[in-house]
DNA sequence: CGCAGGCATGTAGACATTCTACGCTAAAGG
DNA sequence: CCTTTAGCGTAGAATGTCTACATGCCTGCG
């Protein structure tokens, strides 16, 4: 992990943020500030994600095709923009998740050596 | 996940490097090339550090004072650097592993959430 | 004897993603 | 009113990977 240099807060795994807006997403439709609050919420208030990455983040997303976007009122009557998955935006989480797991599992075997590997 | 722009191979989590190379050293010191053999093994092959990613990490972790190094010739009479960790660098090895689960768990709550959590 | 291939270290530059720090508009509540 | 909260956005810095290249030495083999 990188040497947290914002005192309290932990840092976002770098690469992960986009999984996590694909997954929130997948509770069904939502806009950017109702995104970061859910992530929030769901990660026990562990992960803040800040405007400066959400907003790039849903950009990158929706020009991959993975997000479609539309303007709506919210049920406070504010104009916001809703985001849902497209078909290939639930396949990219699909691959993601995999790949995530596939992750913590390889970082799991480095961290808690089930046996000796053989290496001199 | 970033969008894995070199074909098969999985990129690392940013921000992981430094633990992992912390932990391998808790097992003995080592040398760079044998680290990268290491986390490979590890991992089951999963984890590939790049020279590129390895070197510029073993001056960073050194120079923040986690690791010491000394030449000395391997068992193949090879001129090579073996790093060992400090008592500053167990520390901050355990303090990495400890921030990991976390993050590891908040995920895991986005991912699969537990219940439903207060949220309109 | 020369040479290929593995061991071992290193740097330069590209690139992606996150952060901080701004700016803006509008609604709600005291 | 006027402060707070909701809501969207950009610019620029920092960071840590990656690719690609360069170097030297040892060992084994033709």
């Amino acid at each position: 992990m990188p040497a947290n240099r914002y005192q309290n807060r932990i840092e976002l795994l770098q690469g992960t943020l986009d999984m996590l807006i694909l997954q929130t997403l997948q509770w069904g439709p939502q806009h950017g500030y109702g995104i970061g609050n859910v992530i929030r919420a769901h990660s026990g208030d562990l992960l803040h994600v800040e405007t400066g990455s959400l907003y790039p983040a849903l950009h990158r997303l929706e020009k991959q095709g993975w997000l479609k976007s539309e303007w709506r009122l919210t049920d406070t009557n504010q104009r916001a923009k809703y985001y849902r998955l497209t078909p290939a935006g639930k396949r990219q989480l699909a691959s993601e998740r995999s790949r995530w797991s596939q992750m913590v599992e390889a970082i799991t075997g480095v961290l808690n050596p089930a046996s000796e590997v053989g290496w001199s």
